[in-house]
DNA sequence: ATAGGCGCCTGCTGGC
DNA sequence: TGCCAGCAGGCGCCTA
């Protein structure tokens, strides 16, 4: 998203700004729209699943996309659809940048300044980009833990920007089940599993995200890595490297996907609610 | 410390 | 054909 974002709007000025009058899961101060008109966008940086726009005057539009949120530079004269939230007319031209949210479980904020931000995500506790996780961290944070792998990979303070789909094939990547407790992985499994889940990321970035229903990338286009799901969404179908049927099974209260072969049978006390 | 459940929302689908 | 339970890329809060 990000990417996509970048050539679009680096450099353009926010000329108008307007939101809807329903709720997302953040309030906005009483004078966020002050602080983003006449800014102008600088750069667009990440950090785990929030997308970050920094204004010249160091002002920040913070936005997660949550289920279904959706962020795109779009034609003025595009009709606008039902929940759009928020509509950026870019340099009184003929583009603007609109954030959609069908759910609203996602959310956007304005922050005023570098200090706000810190304090924002110092408040998050976010754990290291997926890409940039020492080692020795990732061993001792499993280490330490009788939390399944599935839990501790959703788990934005240990991990930040690892979902439900990712999580899945990291570790049918990795060949690990998703129900083992962080303790009982020996040093070579953690290391396994902490370059499977760049690699999956990798692919999925190469591939411009996972669009199953509603994920669309900045300029509108649908991302391919659905495509190349090995697990997660194919409950029943043959595993890609040894034909047995993936099953599904809930944990960490999310739908979780695995083949027992390649990752193994769950423990009879973790019951698998759905193995069609 | 940790699991599990619920709530927040809307829309779509599969099974009856 | 029509209806509705169940489910969905997230996450914060509560209880046990």
């Amino acid at each position: 998203m990000v990417r996509d974002l970048r050539p679009n709007v680096i450099g353009r000025r926010l000329t108008s700004v307007r939101r809807s009058k329903q709720a997302l899961r953040k309030r906005w101060s009483q004078t966020w729209a002050k602080t983003l008109a006449n800014g102008t966008i600088q750069g667009v940086e990440r950090r785990g699943k929030w997308i970050i726009m920094v204004l010249d005057s160091g002002a920040r539009l913070i936005i997660h996309l949550g289920m279904t949120g959706q962020l795109q530079v779009v034609k003025t004269s595009a009709p606008i659809k039902a929940h759009t939230h928020l509509i950026m007319r870019l340099d009184a031209g003929h583009h603007e940048l609109r954030f959609r949210d069908v759910r609203r479980f996602g959310s956007a904020t304005v922050l005023r300044d570098s200090q706000e931000a810190e304090s924002f995500f110092q408040s998050c506790a976010l754990g290291p980009e997926p890409f940039d996780v020492p080692a020795e961290y990732w061993r001792r944070e499993l280490a330490h833990t009788r939390r399944t792998l599935k839990a501790i990979l959703l788990d934005q303070r240990v991990l930040a920007g690892v979902g439900n789909i990712y999580a899945d094939e990291a570790l049918f990547e990795a060949g690990l089940p998703p129900w083992r407790e962080g303790r009982k992985m020996s040093r070579e499994q953690a290391e396994r599993l902490r370059k499977a889940i760049e690699a999956v990321l990798n692919r999925a970035i190469t591939q411009r995200g996972s669009s199953i229903r509603d994920y669309v990338g900045g300029n509108g286009d649908k991302g391919n890595f659905q495509n190349e799901f090995r697990v997660y969404g194919r409950t029943g179908e043959a595993c890609q490297r040894c034909r047995t049927a993936i099953a599904s099974m809930r944990l960490a209260g999310r739908s979780t996907h695995f083949c027992p072969v390649c990752q193994g049978k769950p423990p009879r006390s973790r019951t698998v609610a759905r193995t069609t």
